[in-house]
DNA sequence: CTGTTAGCGCCTTCAT
DNA sequence: ATGAAGGCGCTAACAG
């Protein structure tokens, strides 16, 4: 592995003009680049990520927190902030949680403190984990928050409006003659959850739209707490007529205890989902759903980290709230000709 | 951010001194190594991670090679490599190839050339991608290959009998009572698609089972044609009785078009799937199908990769076949009750 | 058992 | 416009 004093040497240069062209810093001479160049070239040179990293105290790395890469629901955030990322060579490290944050703080604590990232993004992260967030803010690490929100505290977060999906929902299923909604929401230990929870809740009461206790099923997010939700709105009379699942997985789970009880969906039961992953047209019949901006968001976040590893530390603060809309397809049908 | 030299300093010894009880390597009485440890804890020390990266020729960063880390078909063989990363304590770091390699390769050599990676690991690869493996071995760095076989070259790749799979769905679909199967394929410039149809015809073959052409529709392994290879063989008569759809995801386009041509499935037509991803079992019908052990493949090829690189480049050779099982859930049924 | 010394490969003043 | 020299933080002989 050629090192830059064998560039140099190849060049007839010292190591310094070999940097200087490599990195496009200072005057040299367009001759003495070209051969310098030419010398990289053949000698198929790539500086050392280390050596440059230890010198310039940047690694041009940073490091994604979230629940699970291989979770579904960070498709698109993921293709988003890569979209930045690939363009600028920063590479990206990620760190799964497993919902166990404060189990792997050390860890992420020494990742950072080793210099192996020059930026942390955090995506999500429970209420009670706000003094966890707090810490590792405390490191002097530039850091970006997503769907998540620190009152009072000066850090870049980029979120959507949950309130504002879930009064589209209502709306959406008022507008097609529903007035039985259930709703099944998420973990409430997440701000997303409680935000949509809250957006539905204010909804329902601004539209007149009666709400008994029992058309609201505390869920988790996932699959098997809508699979549980469907199946107790199915028990009651007179049942709802379209269910309001947090989340894409839950609706899932609420479409197959449908089908399994006998009920197809939409022309039995309505359901809307939220977030809109990749799956959602895939599946049957195709999910009507509230689009989460994920990829913006990804993009959003990724570069407001960016510059604050350029600029400096933890120097732009930025909380940004992105719209989110409704997609109309197949699983939410008009009431009327019953 | 303390070094190692403060570290030295409030303990009293030396940077060697310190650098020797971080990494347990010498003879280091236990007072000292004691007032070492509670200096680097006050100190909140970790070693930088680039420093030691340089002088040790090591990052502990395995890269992997991939479509697009965001597709689902790569979960279970993410969350298996992790496992065996995780407690070694050694980073990865994913590049999608998002199916241009040959344009990638410019940045996948920079990045190995750069030292960034101990190692690569390298997932599936079109048949016509086998120069640029080659060429990615010959940079002397530790390759682990994933459902890619280089025949005549000595690398650790590791597999799952694809035949056999095929095999065990043609056989399952047989018990059921069906001989008119029709198979969807995968992208044949997979080598992945090639033995799965392979074993298909084989097994037909060997089964007696009739199988004419228009019971054969070749796909791409995306959800479309699996919906347009159902839509072909809807429009047979007679139309097969099931159709084995070579991944999940055309099964699911496969399910869609049969749902949404008024069919319903297994009723009117039993469907069966390959690779059994996450999933599978939470639609509806719940996915019959063969499923790959995808997280042992990954945990197994990361563990080869990291041997590799602990004993030197590219030293151990190994070609490891996994088997596959048929997961029986209920998007098939049984004939004769016609 | 512990300290001294010499780099790892690169960037960056400071001279020239 | 270019070269010389120092140092980023750490590990690894080599002395002692």
């Amino acid at each position: 592995m050629a090192n830059i004093y064998d560039v140099g040497r190849l060049a007839g240069v010292s190591r310094s003009t070999v940097s200087r062209v490599l990195n496009n810093k200072g005057e040299v001479d367009a001759k003495t680049a070209e051969r310098v160049w030419t010398a990289v070239k053949s000698l198929n040179y790539h500086p050392n990520a280390s050596a440059r990293a230890l010198v310039r105290h940047k690694t041009d790395m940073i490091g994604v927190l979230l629940g699970d890469i291989t979770d579904p629901y960070y498709q698109k955030l993921i293709q988003g902030l890569e979209s930045v990322t690939r363009p600028l060579n920063v590479g990206v490290v990620y760190y799964n949680i497993y919902q166990d944050f404060a189990n792997r703080k050390t860890g992420i604590l020494a990742v950072i403190n080793s210099g192996k990232v020059d930026g942390l993004m955090i995506v999500g992260s429970r209420l009670d984990e706000r003094t966890i967030v707090l810490e590792l803010l405390d490191c002097g690490m530039p850091i970006a928050l997503v769907e998540r929100d620190l009152s009072g505290i000066k850090v870049s977060s980029v979120l959507s409006d949950n309130q504002l999906g879930s009064r589209l929902a209502v709306e959406y299923l008022k507008g097609l003659g529903h007035t039985r909604i259930g709703c099944i929401t998420g973990d409430l230990h997440w701000q997303t959850a409680i935000e949509r929870f809250a957006g539905f809740n204010d909804a329902m009461a601004r539209h007149r739209l009666p709400l008994p206790e029992s058309h609201i099923v505390t869920g988790n997010g996932a699959h098997e707490s809508g699979y549980l939700g469907m199946k107790r709105f199915l028990a009651l009379t007179p049942q709802p007529t379209a269910v309001f699942a947090c989340n894409d997985m839950m609706a899932l789970g609420a479409v197959q205890a449908a089908n399994e009880s006998g009920y197809s969906v939409p022309e039995d039961i309505s359901v809307l989902g939220y977030d809109d992953l990749v799956f959602a047209p895939l599946f049957y019949p195709q999910l009507t759903t509230v689009r989460q901006p994920f990829f913006q968001m990804g993009a959003i976040a990724a570069l407001a980290l960016i510059d604050q590893i350029a600029t400096g530390k933890q120097a732009a603060i930025l909380k940004k709230v992105l719209p989110v809309e409704l997609v109309e397809r197949k699983s939410c049908r008009a009431l009327g000709n019953v």
